[in-house]
DNA sequence: GCTTGTTAGTTACATTTTCAACTGTCATGG
DNA sequence: CCATGACAGTTGAAAATGTAACTAACAAGC
Protein backbone atom coordinates (compact mmCIF):
# COMPACT_ATOMS: atom_id res chain seq x y z
CA UNK A 1 0.00 0.00 0.00
CA UNK A 2 2.99 2.76 0.36
CA UNK A 3 4.15 4.60 -1.75
CA UNK A 4 7.32 5.14 -0.57
CA UNK A 5 9.03 3.17 1.87
CA UNK A 6 9.14 5.83 4.23
CA UNK A 7 5.73 6.19 4.05
CA UNK A 8 3.37 7.06 7.37
CA UNK A 9 -0.33 5.74 6.93
CA UNK A 10 -2.49 8.31 8.77
CA UNK A 11 -4.91 6.01 9.05
CA UNK A 12 -3.04 3.70 11.52
CA UNK A 13 -1.26 6.02 12.93
CA UNK A 14 -2.72 6.31 17.17
CA UNK A 15 -2.16 10.17 17.72
CA UNK A 16 -4.04 10.81 14.81
CA UNK A 17 -7.11 7.97 15.10
CA UNK A 18 -7.00 9.27 18.67
CA UNK A 19 -7.33 12.71 17.80
CA UNK A 20 -10.11 11.74 14.82
CA UNK A 21 -12.03 10.28 17.78
CA UNK A 22 -11.70 12.94 20.13
CA UNK A 23 -12.92 15.87 17.70
CA UNK A 24 -15.85 13.42 17.02
CA UNK A 25 -17.18 13.23 20.49
CA UNK A 26 -16.09 16.98 21.19
CA UNK A 27 -18.41 18.18 18.28
CA UNK A 28 -21.51 15.69 18.99
CA UNK A 29 -20.93 17.00 23.00
CA UNK A 30 -21.10 20.66 21.90
CA UNK A 31 -24.29 20.11 20.51
CA UNK A 32 -25.92 19.12 24.16
CA UNK A 33 -24.23 21.83 26.20
CA UNK A 34 -23.19 24.74 23.07
CA UNK A 35 -26.38 24.83 21.21
CA UNK A 36 -28.54 24.78 24.11
CA UNK A 37 -27.24 26.27 26.93
CA UNK A 38 -24.23 28.88 25.10
CA UNK A 39 -21.41 28.02 26.36
CA UNK A 40 -17.97 27.42 25.11
CA UNK A 41 -16.03 24.36 25.59
CA UNK A 42 -13.86 25.87 28.09
CA UNK A 43 -16.99 27.46 29.97
CA UNK A 44 -18.21 24.20 30.08
CA UNK A 45 -15.26 22.43 31.74
CA UNK A 46 -14.80 25.09 34.40
CA UNK A 47 -18.66 24.85 35.31
CA UNK A 48 -18.11 20.22 35.62
CA UNK A 49 -14.76 21.35 37.82
CA UNK A 50 -16.49 23.83 39.65
CA UNK A 51 -19.34 21.68 40.29
CA UNK A 52 -16.76 18.68 41.49
CA UNK A 53 -14.67 20.92 43.34
CA UNK A 54 -16.32 23.67 44.72
CA UNK A 55 -14.18 26.79 45.90
CA UNK A 56 -11.18 25.98 43.79
CA UNK A 57 -8.70 28.67 42.32
CA UNK A 58 -8.43 29.13 38.59
CA UNK A 59 -4.98 27.75 38.50
CA UNK A 60 -6.66 24.21 40.09
CA UNK A 61 -9.47 24.29 37.64
CA UNK A 62 -6.89 24.96 34.89
CA UNK A 63 -4.90 21.97 36.23
CA UNK A 64 -7.59 19.86 36.78
CA UNK A 65 -9.77 20.40 33.39
CA UNK A 66 -6.44 20.48 31.66
CA UNK A 67 -7.05 24.18 30.49
CA UNK A 68 -4.78 26.86 29.46
CA UNK A 69 -4.82 29.75 32.34
CA UNK A 70 -5.88 32.29 29.32
CA UNK A 71 -9.06 30.70 28.84
CA UNK A 72 -9.32 29.46 32.14
CA UNK A 73 -9.80 33.67 32.40
CA UNK A 74 -11.65 33.78 30.00
CA UNK A 75 -13.98 31.27 30.93
CA UNK A 76 -14.49 32.35 34.30
CA UNK A 77 -15.77 35.56 32.96
CA UNK A 78 -18.17 34.92 30.81
CA UNK A 79 -19.62 32.44 33.71
CA UNK A 80 -19.78 35.27 35.98
CA UNK A 81 -21.06 38.01 33.46
CA UNK A 82 -24.45 35.11 33.19
CA UNK A 83 -24.24 34.77 37.31
CA UNK A 84 -23.41 31.42 36.87
CA UNK A 85 -20.15 31.87 39.38
CA UNK A 86 -18.98 34.08 41.84
CA UNK A 87 -15.58 34.98 42.97
CA UNK A 88 -13.97 35.38 46.47
CA UNK A 89 -10.73 36.55 46.91
CA UNK A 90 -8.35 34.44 49.16
CA UNK A 91 -7.53 36.96 52.54
CA UNK A 92 -4.38 34.58 53.19
CA UNK A 93 -3.18 35.13 49.41
CA UNK A 94 -4.28 37.74 47.80
CA UNK A 95 -3.44 36.96 44.03
CA UNK A 96 -5.61 34.07 44.11
CA UNK A 97 -9.40 34.11 44.29
CA UNK A 98 -11.52 31.27 45.34
CA UNK A 99 -14.53 30.23 42.02
CA UNK A 100 -17.83 28.93 43.17
CA UNK A 101 -20.77 28.18 41.01
CA UNK A 102 -24.04 30.52 41.70
CA UNK A 103 -27.16 28.66 42.80
CA UNK A 104 -27.81 29.73 38.78
CA UNK A 105 -24.60 27.89 37.76
CA UNK A 106 -25.84 24.59 39.89
CA UNK A 107 -28.87 24.67 38.51
CA UNK A 108 -27.59 25.16 34.88
CA UNK A 109 -25.31 22.42 35.50
CA UNK A 110 -27.88 19.79 36.84
CA UNK A 111 -30.06 20.73 33.74
CA UNK A 112 -27.05 19.83 31.78
CA UNK A 113 -25.32 16.67 33.18
CA UNK A 114 -28.52 14.21 32.16
CA UNK A 115 -27.88 14.62 28.74
CA UNK A 116 -24.34 14.06 28.80
CA UNK A 117 -24.57 11.07 30.72
CA UNK A 118 -27.21 9.96 28.25
CA UNK A 119 -24.85 10.75 25.68
CA UNK A 120 -22.18 8.71 27.29
CA UNK A 121 -24.61 6.06 28.52
CA UNK A 122 -25.76 5.83 24.34
CA UNK A 123 -22.07 5.94 23.68
CA UNK A 124 -21.28 2.91 25.60
CA UNK A 125 -24.40 0.99 24.80
CA UNK A 126 -23.58 1.16 21.29
CA UNK A 127 -20.16 -0.50 22.28
CA UNK A 128 -21.30 -3.17 24.56
CA UNK A 129 -20.04 -3.88 27.83
CA UNK A 130 -16.91 -6.00 26.74
CA UNK A 131 -15.90 -3.12 24.96
CA UNK A 132 -16.45 -0.03 26.82
CA UNK A 133 -14.50 -2.34 29.61
CA UNK A 134 -12.09 -2.21 26.84
CA UNK A 135 -12.12 1.38 26.23
CA UNK A 136 -11.47 2.21 29.68
CA UNK A 137 -8.55 0.27 29.85
CA UNK A 138 -6.83 1.29 27.49
CA UNK A 139 -7.63 4.76 28.83
CA UNK A 140 -5.99 4.19 31.78
CA UNK A 141 -2.87 2.92 30.18
CA UNK A 142 -2.68 5.43 28.09
CA UNK A 143 -3.31 8.35 30.65
CA UNK A 144 -0.67 6.20 32.98
CA UNK A 145 1.65 6.64 30.13
CA UNK A 146 1.42 10.66 29.08
CA UNK A 147 1.28 11.38 32.73
CA UNK A 148 -2.23 12.21 33.01
CA UNK A 149 -3.44 9.69 35.61
CA UNK A 150 -3.31 12.27 38.79
CA UNK A 151 0.34 10.98 39.98
CA UNK A 152 2.33 13.65 38.11
CA UNK A 153 4.12 17.19 38.21
CA UNK A 154 1.96 18.93 35.25
CA UNK A 155 2.99 22.44 33.64
CA UNK A 156 -0.09 24.12 34.35
CA UNK A 157 -1.88 23.44 30.85
CA UNK A 158 -3.46 21.52 27.91
CA UNK A 159 -1.97 23.35 25.39
CA UNK A 160 -2.83 26.81 26.16
CA UNK B 1 -16.78 11.84 46.09
CA UNK B 2 -19.78 12.80 44.15
CA UNK B 3 -20.61 16.24 46.18
CA UNK B 4 -24.42 16.01 43.90
CA UNK B 5 -26.14 13.01 43.00
CA UNK B 6 -26.43 14.58 39.91
CA UNK B 7 -22.27 15.09 39.47
CA UNK B 8 -20.66 14.15 36.75
CA UNK B 9 -17.31 13.08 37.36
CA UNK B 10 -14.87 14.41 34.55
CA UNK B 11 -11.91 11.93 35.37
CA UNK B 12 -14.22 8.78 34.69
CA UNK B 13 -16.49 10.57 31.54
CA UNK B 14 -15.18 8.56 28.47
CA UNK B 15 -15.54 12.19 25.73
CA UNK B 16 -13.60 14.16 28.23
CA UNK B 17 -10.73 11.13 28.81
CA UNK B 18 -10.32 10.79 25.25
CA UNK B 19 -10.26 14.26 24.69
CA UNK B 20 -7.37 15.10 27.02
CA UNK B 21 -5.32 11.92 25.82
CA UNK B 22 -5.62 12.93 22.65
CA UNK B 23 -4.81 16.90 23.17
CA UNK B 24 -1.76 15.78 24.91
CA UNK B 25 -0.56 13.58 22.20
CA UNK B 26 -1.42 16.72 19.54
CA UNK B 27 0.45 18.86 21.90
CA UNK B 28 3.75 16.80 21.53
CA UNK B 29 3.59 16.14 18.22
CA UNK B 30 3.35 19.30 17.07
CA UNK B 31 6.51 19.95 18.60
CA UNK B 32 8.02 17.74 15.56
CA UNK B 33 6.25 19.20 13.03
CA UNK B 34 5.47 22.40 14.32
CA UNK B 35 8.35 23.63 15.56
CA UNK B 36 10.61 21.94 13.37
CA UNK B 37 8.98 22.60 9.96
CA UNK B 38 6.57 25.87 10.74
CA UNK B 39 3.46 22.78 9.79
CA UNK B 40 0.29 23.73 10.97
CA UNK B 41 -2.52 20.88 12.04
CA UNK B 42 -3.85 20.81 8.73
CA UNK B 43 -1.09 21.86 6.87
CA UNK B 44 0.73 18.53 8.44
CA UNK B 45 -2.30 16.60 7.47
CA UNK B 46 -2.56 17.86 4.02
CA UNK B 47 1.09 16.98 3.47
CA UNK B 48 0.58 13.34 4.59
CA UNK B 49 -2.57 12.37 2.74
CA UNK B 50 -1.05 13.35 0.00
CA UNK B 51 2.45 12.08 0.25
CA UNK B 52 -0.11 8.74 0.64
CA UNK B 53 -2.75 9.79 -2.22
CA UNK B 54 -0.95 11.79 -4.84
CA UNK B 55 -3.09 13.19 -7.45
CA UNK B 56 -6.08 13.87 -5.12
CA UNK B 57 -8.09 16.87 -4.91
CA UNK B 58 -8.71 19.32 -1.84
CA UNK B 59 -11.84 17.35 -1.23
CA UNK B 60 -10.58 13.90 -1.18
CA UNK B 61 -7.78 14.78 0.74
CA UNK B 62 -10.19 16.52 3.22
CA UNK B 63 -12.05 13.81 3.19
CA UNK B 64 -9.44 11.26 3.96
CA UNK B 65 -7.99 13.62 6.73
CA UNK B 66 -10.70 14.74 7.67
CA UNK B 67 -10.48 18.28 7.73
CA UNK B 68 -13.03 21.23 6.57
CA UNK B 69 -12.55 22.76 2.94
CA UNK B 70 -11.97 25.86 4.60
CA UNK B 71 -8.87 24.11 6.21
CA UNK B 72 -7.92 21.79 3.35
CA UNK B 73 -8.10 25.10 0.94
CA UNK B 74 -5.80 27.28 3.46
CA UNK B 75 -3.16 24.50 4.03
CA UNK B 76 -2.97 24.06 0.60
CA UNK B 77 -2.27 27.91 -0.04
CA UNK B 78 0.66 27.87 2.89
CA UNK B 79 2.21 24.55 1.50
CA UNK B 80 2.10 26.12 -1.99
CA UNK B 81 3.75 29.18 -1.17
CA UNK B 82 6.54 27.54 0.46
CA UNK B 83 7.09 25.21 -3.20
CA UNK B 84 6.07 22.20 -1.18
CA UNK B 85 2.80 21.45 -3.09
CA UNK B 86 1.23 21.81 -6.81
CA UNK B 87 -1.95 22.23 -8.70
CA UNK B 88 -2.78 21.06 -12.00
CA UNK B 89 -6.22 21.47 -12.91
CA UNK B 90 -8.54 18.67 -13.72
CA UNK B 91 -9.38 19.42 -17.57
CA UNK B 92 -11.78 16.67 -17.53
CA UNK B 93 -13.39 19.05 -14.62
CA UNK B 94 -12.35 22.80 -14.35
CA UNK B 95 -13.58 23.20 -10.89
CA UNK B 96 -11.27 20.59 -9.34
CA UNK B 97 -7.15 20.68 -9.21
CA UNK B 98 -5.17 18.00 -8.22
CA UNK B 99 -2.92 18.13 -5.81
CA UNK B 100 0.75 16.92 -5.88
CA UNK B 101 4.06 17.23 -3.90
CA UNK B 102 7.04 18.48 -5.15
CA UNK B 103 10.37 17.12 -4.52
CA UNK B 104 10.82 19.78 -2.19
CA UNK B 105 7.60 18.43 -0.33
CA UNK B 106 8.44 15.00 -0.81
CA UNK B 107 11.71 15.40 0.86
CA UNK B 108 10.22 17.16 3.86
CA UNK B 109 7.41 14.78 4.15
CA UNK B 110 10.58 12.25 4.68
CA UNK B 111 12.08 14.42 6.62
CA UNK B 112 9.27 14.75 9.32
CA UNK B 113 7.74 10.54 9.04
CA UNK B 114 11.04 8.95 10.95
CA UNK B 115 10.35 11.70 14.06
CA UNK B 116 6.35 10.75 13.49
CA UNK B 117 7.19 7.06 13.78
CA UNK B 118 9.64 7.17 16.11
CA UNK B 119 7.11 8.89 18.18
CA UNK B 120 4.22 6.74 18.15
CA UNK B 121 7.20 3.70 18.77
CA UNK B 122 8.20 5.51 21.79
CA UNK B 123 4.46 5.98 22.86
CA UNK B 124 3.82 1.51 21.68
CA UNK B 125 6.91 0.85 23.77
CA UNK B 126 5.78 2.44 26.82
CA UNK B 127 2.13 0.56 26.75
CA UNK B 128 3.72 -2.82 26.20
CA UNK B 129 2.35 -4.74 23.03
CA UNK B 130 -0.83 -6.54 24.96
CA UNK B 131 -1.98 -2.64 25.97
CA UNK B 132 -0.69 -1.19 22.76
CA UNK B 133 -3.44 -4.21 21.04
CA UNK B 134 -5.86 -3.19 23.30
CA UNK B 135 -5.49 0.52 22.37
CA UNK B 136 -5.77 -0.69 18.82
CA UNK B 137 -9.08 -2.73 19.58
CA UNK B 138 -10.76 0.03 21.36
CA UNK B 139 -9.69 2.59 18.22
CA UNK B 140 -11.53 0.16 16.10
CA UNK B 141 -14.52 -0.17 18.10
CA UNK B 142 -14.86 3.20 18.72
CA UNK B 143 -14.73 4.45 14.94
CA UNK B 144 -16.92 2.15 13.94
CA UNK B 145 -19.11 3.08 16.71
CA UNK B 146 -18.65 7.01 15.54
CA UNK B 147 -19.19 5.73 11.80
CA UNK B 148 -14.98 6.72 10.94
CA UNK B 149 -14.51 3.43 9.54
CA UNK B 150 -14.64 4.51 6.04
CA UNK B 151 -18.34 2.45 5.66
CA UNK B 152 -19.98 5.46 6.20
CA UNK B 153 -22.07 8.10 3.75
CA UNK B 154 -19.64 11.53 5.76
CA UNK B 155 -20.45 14.79 5.22
CA UNK B 156 -17.20 16.15 4.41
CA UNK B 157 -15.72 17.46 7.31
CA UNK B 158 -14.29 16.65 10.89
CA UNK B 159 -16.19 19.70 12.37
CA UNK B 160 -15.21 22.33 10.02
C1' DG C 1 -29.87 27.45 -26.02
C1' DC C 2 -31.42 28.62 -21.08
C1' DT C 3 -33.04 27.65 -16.68
C1' DT C 4 -32.39 25.32 -12.00
C1' DG C 5 -29.86 22.81 -8.87
C1' DT C 6 -25.40 20.92 -7.32
C1' DT C 7 -20.53 20.80 -6.42
C1' DA C 8 -15.30 22.39 -5.86
C1' DG C 9 -13.07 25.67 -3.97
C1' DT C 10 -12.26 30.53 -2.19
C1' DT C 11 -13.00 34.45 0.60
C1' DA C 12 -14.91 37.70 4.11
C1' DC C 13 -16.07 38.27 8.66
C1' DA C 14 -16.86 36.91 13.47
C1' DT C 15 -15.38 34.18 17.12
C1' DT C 16 -11.71 31.55 19.50
C1' DT C 17 -7.25 30.49 20.58
C1' DT C 18 -2.48 31.48 21.18
C1' DC C 19 1.47 34.07 22.70
C1' DA C 20 3.72 37.50 25.04
C1' DA C 21 3.68 41.19 27.90
C1' DC C 22 1.68 43.06 31.79
C1' DT C 23 -0.30 43.99 36.92
C1' DG C 24 -0.43 43.04 41.43
C1' DT C 25 0.95 39.96 45.23
C1' DC C 26 3.86 36.93 47.76
C1' DA C 27 8.46 35.00 49.39
C1' DT C 28 13.38 35.23 50.18
C1' DG C 29 17.57 37.27 51.28
C1' DG C 30 20.18 40.98 52.04
C1' DC D 1 12.84 47.86 54.82
C1' DC D 2 13.79 47.10 49.86
C1' DA D 3 15.64 44.38 46.24
C1' DT D 4 14.97 40.17 43.35
C1' DG D 5 12.49 36.53 41.56
C1' DA D 6 8.38 33.71 41.33
C1' DC D 7 3.53 33.20 40.81
C1' DA D 8 -1.90 34.13 39.96
C1' DG D 9 -4.38 36.09 36.89
C1' DT D 10 -5.46 39.54 33.11
C1' DT D 11 -5.11 41.73 28.74
C1' DG D 12 -3.97 43.02 23.75
C1' DA D 13 -2.54 41.71 19.38
C1' DA D 14 -1.70 38.06 16.17
C1' DA D 15 -2.91 33.70 14.42
C1' DA D 16 -6.15 30.03 13.69
C1' DT D 17 -10.84 28.50 13.20
C1' DG D 18 -15.82 28.42 12.17
C1' DT D 19 -19.64 30.07 9.44
C1' DA D 20 -21.75 31.61 5.68
C1' DA D 21 -21.76 33.75 1.50
C1' DC D 22 -19.68 33.76 -2.67
C1' DT D 23 -17.55 32.44 -7.63
C1' DA D 24 -17.03 29.39 -11.21
C1' DA D 25 -18.02 25.10 -13.32
C1' DC D 26 -20.82 21.16 -14.22
C1' DA D 27 -25.31 18.58 -15.16
C1' DA D 28 -30.11 17.71 -16.12
C1' DG D 29 -34.44 19.09 -17.93
C1' DC D 30 -36.88 21.84 -20.67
Amino acid sequence: MSTLDSTLDLERFLPYRLNRVAAVLSEQLREVYGRKFGLTIPEWRVLATLAQLPRSTAREVGRHARLHKTKVSRAVQGLEERRWLSRAENPADRREEFLSLTPLGITTYRAIVPDMSAFEARLCAALGPDDTQAVRHALDRLEQVLGLDGTRPLDGSNGP
